[in-house]
DNA sequence: AGTAATCTTTACATAAGCCTTACAGTAAAT
DNA sequence: ATTTACTGTAAGGCTTATGTAAAGATTACT
């Protein structure tokens, strides 16, 4: 998993800043939302690796919104909260909280818990397969087969491919997929690019001279179908 | 999963008296222990669901025997223990503890802590023997045989090899396995990897040079059919 | 303490794959 | 038909990654 993604519930402006600035500096995509709502909102648009969830919310309690993630939101939910009543803390775990931090807490202590709880569902992911007729390709797994057969790519062309796949049927620019694989310095050397799509379409077409897979579109890019 | 299984490690008798009524009121069934060494013998022969450690043992530190047990045992270690501290709260987590109590604790808090990290594996398969044409892995024995004799493996070959297993057929990264087996500092250390792959095909490969069941991925890591 | 086992580190041979070059093919424009 | 711009393909040098052995360092055991 890189970048693990994570949303932060909180309607304290301070806390949330404290966090955001935490959790970037160690390599986290962060959300922020101070409500409830705005919580359920964005968690359903954008599902997060982990979410961070204040109890005391000012339009709804944390507790319902705990409540509501759970049918459906299956990852991690640590709760934060000034409530160190045990009634609160039972009543969150029973709840399908992963874990209960009080606040104030250490920012040392709720990395190694989000580093606990991660590790715990890193390899329950989904395996996101894309197929398109006789090719398949596994994402999480790396792996590609055609007609059921694994098909051996390098790093270099597995990432092309990948990216391809991602954005089926949206036409990606040399400038794009250069830029996604070398770096951005490398938007001129656009013969990297012949080349590699050379040798993916030799491992992953049927004729590579007539490819089904990978389009191109002269002058623009290419599309993955 | 009908009356789980709790390990209690902790010297203190009076602990473990309020933990066991409190535990087998909950309809638990217990087993208690008072020293590290007593701890991993009862944890191997008898492996329980859920093992409760105080950290502060008279034989050894339980940050130890913490490691010891992680090297075979995968069910939820919750630590209990009477430091506060940070360092060793991130420590014991980094470890693979999966959750962390300070004593003096509530006993609600800790029957909803159980419940939580059992209901956070109670759906995960048991998968004790992994079989691959002439080789066997049994990961709650910790045995591996090959054409049904046993091969010898030291710690940390085993716990390559347990890893490689249960990912079975995704790549798993350089940086990963690095990371699981040594820690997150060493993701650079490739060479360790090298080595110890090396050993590992010769023991388990009929020929090393064209391995079978451990495959290299150049530039990515490795991964087990 | 001494021995054995294991882990860490180093060094080097081998292998893999990336980058580069050169040129051939294709399609549109003139 | 020729030019031009772009794309496809093959092959080799060069860099980086990997496999392996073997020597220290550390740990475990007696």
């Amino acid at each position: 998993m890189n970048n693990p993604h994570i949303l932060i519930v909180d309607d304290e402006a301070q806390i949330r800043k404290l966090l955001q600035i935490t959790l970037q500096s160690n390599d986290y995509s962060v959300t922020e939302t101070s409500s409830a709502k705005e919580a359920l909102i964005s968690a359903a648009i954008h599902p997060p690796d982990v979410i961070l969830l204040d109890l005391g919310l000012p339009d709804e309690s944390g507790h319902v919104v705990l409540q509501k993630l759970r049918e459906w939101y299956s990852k991690p939910i640590i709760i934060l909260s000034v409530q160190s009543e045990e009634k609160d803390i039972i009543s969150a775990l029973d709840n399908g909280a992963n874990d209960y931090l009080v606040k104030p807490f250490r920012t040392g202590e709720l990395l190694a818990r989000i580093r606990s709880v991660l590790r715990d569902t890193i390899n329950e992911e989904e395996n996101p397969v894309i197929i398109y007729d006789d090719l398949e390709i596994d994402l999480a797994a790396r792996l590609v087969k055609k007609k059921n057969e694994e098909v051996k790519l390098t790093a270099t062309e597995y990432t092309l491919l990948s990216i391809l796949a991602k954005n089926q049927g949206k036409v990606l620019t040399h400038q794009y997929l250069l830029k996604q694989i070398w770096g951005p310095s490398y938007i001129n050397e656009s013969q990297y690019l012949r080349v590699f799509i050379a040798q993916l379409r030799k491992k992953i077409e049927d004729d590579p001279n007539k490819p089904l897979h990978i389009i191109t579109l002269s002058g623009v890019g290419y599309r993955f179908l």
